[in-house]
DNA sequence: GGTGTTCTCCCCCGCCCGGGGGAGAACATG
DNA sequence: CATGTTCTCCCCCGGGCGGGGGAGAACACC
């Protein structure tokens, strides 16, 4: 435990230098390296493994988000963690860089303790974002249904909870479900309960909300 | 401009006291007042218009979320803004509260530095959040991938019923719908059946499916 | 044989919802 | 003033739905 060790990624040297004084006089943390653009730093973390990534958003070759998608891929098994760097937080990309996977997103304008903050707060396994972020993501995230139950997808749905699915959101009912598929309204009813179950919902409305916010709607499995 | 006026709510006084105590020296912000409970809260931000509400979650008569639900509703109208203390991060409650319209979520035992900053941040309109309540909330929005497109044929629809239409099309029933625009369930049942006949559909389910097969699901539609 | 899963269907209950009607108040428009 | 619209809320009713349980049959696996 010698430090937490940080990589700082952007194409200006500028700001690299800038970046390398606030952090110079830090105790515990140290910085072990400097990248151009995002395909250097993919390449650098490998080679460095830093525990936090300091990263700019626009660079030529290759970009902070993509760059930030690889680095946080699971196959890289890195342990290392990324705080984007970026001027606008009124950037439409806010909400497409949190999902690369990103542990921090803080502005360029943000106070050095409030950098210094982060990058303990992320090394310490935790998240930190710029309040101005922090607003528009709660503002995001409180009109989406709670939808609570992490990664259940449909690989543990049974083939006939499937078949049951497929015509739930397309909006018919239960009556209805039964007919197509020659069952009883109760086995329907059955399976419709244990798809709650699974998918973590409260009823067909959010199980409709489930499917189109999780992409599962595709025409060409439908039947018409 | 004579500083930021907030109000202390806990069913403990020494928490009371403590959280006073807090800000009695810190230039520009003024505790205007306490409350024991949730309904209290209520009466208290109608009668002293604070500017920020420290919450605390678990009180008796009212707990505060459901008081921080009736703060924010839009119909109040206060500009009131509530910071949501809790002394668990792990709760289950934790999305639950950030579906109430707060604009902060921390730690009780948060440093008074965060706390001071948090009370500014959300008197300036920004949002700020424990670092642990932000990586549960990042990792829960890596989740969702997001539509976006621009919509139409909204037109016919009186502002009202756009109102109710937005929540239905969340997952909200009836009777939630009506707690949160503060309406009785008639109105909304109203409402909702003019949807229907506006839309050319059956039930709520074909409500959301039309509004996804149409890409109305925009957040453009929805408050800030 | 025992265990487990899946699929089927049944009972119960309570509530939410869909659907019909009406009605008063506020407001704009003519 | 008359008309129309919107928003609010009420009554009624029946049925669909959510939620709990149980149970039998078929099948696979060990």
């Amino acid at each position: 435990m010698d430090g937490i060790r940080i990589l700082i990624v952007d194409d200006q040297p500028l700001v690299r230098r800038g970046l390398r004084s606030v952090f110079e006089g830090l105790p515990g943390i140290v910085t072990v390296g400097e990248s151009p653009d995002g395909l250097d730093a993919v390449r650098d973390v490998r080679r460095l493994r830093p525990d936090v990534v300091l990263m700019d958003v626009n660079m030529p070759r290759m970009d902070g988000l993509e760059a930030t998608r690889r680095i946080c891929a699971p196959e890289e098994n890195s342990g290392t963690r990324v705080i984007i760097l970026t001027m606008y937080d009124r950037d439409e990309h806010v909400f497409e860089a949190l999902r690369t996977g990103a542990s921090g997103f803080l502005l360029k304008d943000s106070p050095t303790s409030t950098l210094e903050q982060a990058v303990r707060e992320v090394a310490a396994g935790e998240a930190l974002l710029s309040p101005s972020v922090t607003r528009r993501l709660i503002g995001e995230f409180a009109r989406r249904p709670s939808l609570s139950t992490p990664g259940a997808e449909l690989s543990h749905l049974t083939d006939r909870e499937l078949d049951v699915f497929r015509l739930l959101v397309c909006g018919h009912s239960n009556q209805e479900i039964a007919r197509m598929l020659v069952l009883g309204e109760s086995t329907v009813k059955s399976h419709v309960q244990h798809l709650y179950q699974k998918l973590g919902v409260r009823d067909r409305v959010q199980v409709v909300i489930y499917a189109y916010e999780n992409g599962l709607i595709d025409r060409r499995l439908l039947p018409a």
